[in-house]
RNA sequence: GGAGAGGUGGCCGAGUGGUCGAAGGCGCAGCACUGGAAAUGCUGUAUAGGGGCAACUCUAUCGAGGGUUCGAAUCCCUCCCUCUCCGCCA
């Protein structure tokens, strides 16, 4: 959420930065009703003022031997009661400017970071470096399969029957698939762990207010399941649990940063993906994920955004994956973002580059939110929070199952996974 | 699911209609004492919003929302949550 002094005091700038998102703005008629509220506030306060000095004194004088219902302390409360309708009045007007000024404020994406190059759409991200050699066909050998070939070559997925026990865009894993999925899980919270980050395991049905605390309600409710019985959500990602896991609270200064890595499933709606990406492990209703999370200074949160994205890298590194970082352009940034590095996986059967991480800054957007603030000497201030994938689960084992195929049908597993899987190798069921 | 108890500041805990944003204690910070520390003493110590250059001041907040009243932490209603016992259950 924007901060609403930003919108009284500096109108222009949200103009300018969300103009900087390909967004047309006019405020106007957002900052007239911010003034009438204020208005509002001031009028009523003053009222509710008088109202309390009153009290004072019919208490004092009931106490000092006044009748009750002497004219002196009838008068009183005449004026009281007048008071109170008049407060009430104005108070109704103010609540309803208020509620509409926060939802429109809601409403509004976070402003770019002043790093994050401009653009219109994904076509104008920047790519800021590459690792590793990608696999590439070589000729007289066999065409590269793609994930979803091999995998049921293999016995690790069985799409068809997942159809039966829920819908389309959703798998089961088998055997080795089931194992690989497990290993991964394993393997990226270890490493993590290893790097300064605690792990946690939070609840995967979150309630509305942890969506609006995170940005993806009100705006993006068509993404998510929902129990509406319960006002309860299927988590579309960690990233949400995790902001609403200090929502409300503040934070001692020597706390930060805090490092969280949480395994979850997570459930999307996929609304408007019809027809993409339907075989195999890229695009899911439901799909597993690491995440990696960030509650820090504000003055250390671009130093954190490089260091997430380096730990999200670092698996990559060890899986044998290469792949490619992109800055995305303002017109690609998510709402909650100020800037975003995607790391791309090479997948060698598809021949393309594929999202598999997005590791995003958000300033204090989602932290005034969700009200997440520490004491910053004696004041108090809103921190800053940054999350990325580390890694999409599915995606991994996409990539590594068409890195790692072998002209014989196996695929071939990175060393750092033996620990993890008790082989170096899948091969094809007996 | 049934029965009961309860939700007060960073924590514990008092407070059943009036000057209570809230006693007392713990914790924390500053100062004093000390060679230094402990102990002790003094002072300070919630959040949000409005006004003011500032000192400061006004309003709201005692789980949430509504009601009664001139006045509510305190009385009434609804909801949420926690705890204990019973039942059920991985």
């Amino acid at each position: 959420m924007l901060d609403q002094r930003l919108l009284r005091d500096n109108p222009e700038l949200i103009v300018e930065q969300l103009g900087r998102r390909g967004m047309t703005l006019n405020l106007t008629a957002l900052q007239l009703i911010a003034r009438q509220e204020r208005d509002l506030e001031q009028q009523r306060s003053d009222l509710q003022a008088e109202g309390n000095r009153i009290g004072r004194q019919v208490g004092e004088l009931i106490r000092g031997g006044a009748a009750p219902h002497s004219p002196e302390v009838q008068a009183l409360r005449d004026r009281g009661n007048t008071i109170k309708q008049q407060v009430a009045v104005l108070e109704e007007e103010e609540k309803s400017l208020e509620t509409r000024l926060r939802e429109q404020l809601l409403a509004f994406p976070n402003l770019p970071s002043p790093h994050c190059p401009d653009g219109a759409g994904e076509a104008e991200n920047v790519e800021r470096r590459r690792w590793g050699i990608p696999r590439m066909p070589v000729a007289g050998e066999p065409a590269l399969e793609e994930h979803w070939q091999i995998a049921e070559r293999l016995g690790l997925i069985d799409s068809e029957r997942s159809v039966r026990i829920a819908q389309s865009r959703f798998v089961t894993l088998l055997g080795a698939g089931a194992r690989l999925e497990r290993a991964l899980i394993s393997f990226m919270l270890d490493q993590h762990a290893s790097r300064g980050y605690r792990e946690m395991l939070p609840p995967i049905l979150v309630n509305s207010a942890s969506l609006t605390a995170s940005g993806q309600l009100p705006k993006f409710a068509e993404e998510s399941f929902s129990c509406a019985d319960d006002d309860l959500w299927l988590t579309p990602t960690a990233e949400v649990p995790i902001t609403s896991f200090h929502r409300d609270e503040i934070l001692a200064a020597e706390q930060l940063p805090l490092k969280y890595a949480a395994y979850t499933p997570c459930f999307r709606r996929e609304a408007g993906s019809y027809g993409r990406d339907t075989r195999g492990l890229i695009r899911l209703h439901q799909f597993n994920k690491v995440e990696l999370y960030w509650f820090c200074h504000p003055d250390e949160s671009e130093a954190a955004h490089a260091q997430l994205t380096a730990d999200a890298e670092a698996v990559l590194q060890a899986l044998e994956l290469p792949y490619r970082v992109l800055d995305l352009c303002t017109g690609d940034l998510g709402f909650s973002a100020a800037r975003t590095f995607d790391l791309e996986v090479w997948l060698p059967g598809a021949g393309t580059y594929r999202e598999i991480s997005s590791c995003s800054t958000c300033g204090d957007f989602q932290a005034r939110r969700a009200s997440i603030r520490f004491k910053d000497g004696k004041k108090t201030r809103l921190l800053h929070t940054l999350n990325g994938s580390g890694l999409a689960v599915g995606r991994t084992m996409a990539a590594l199952l068409e890195t790692g195929q072998q002209a014989d049908g196996s695929v071939r597993l990175p060393q750092a996974l033996v620990p993890y899987m008790g082989c170096d190798r899948l091969l094809p069921e007996a």
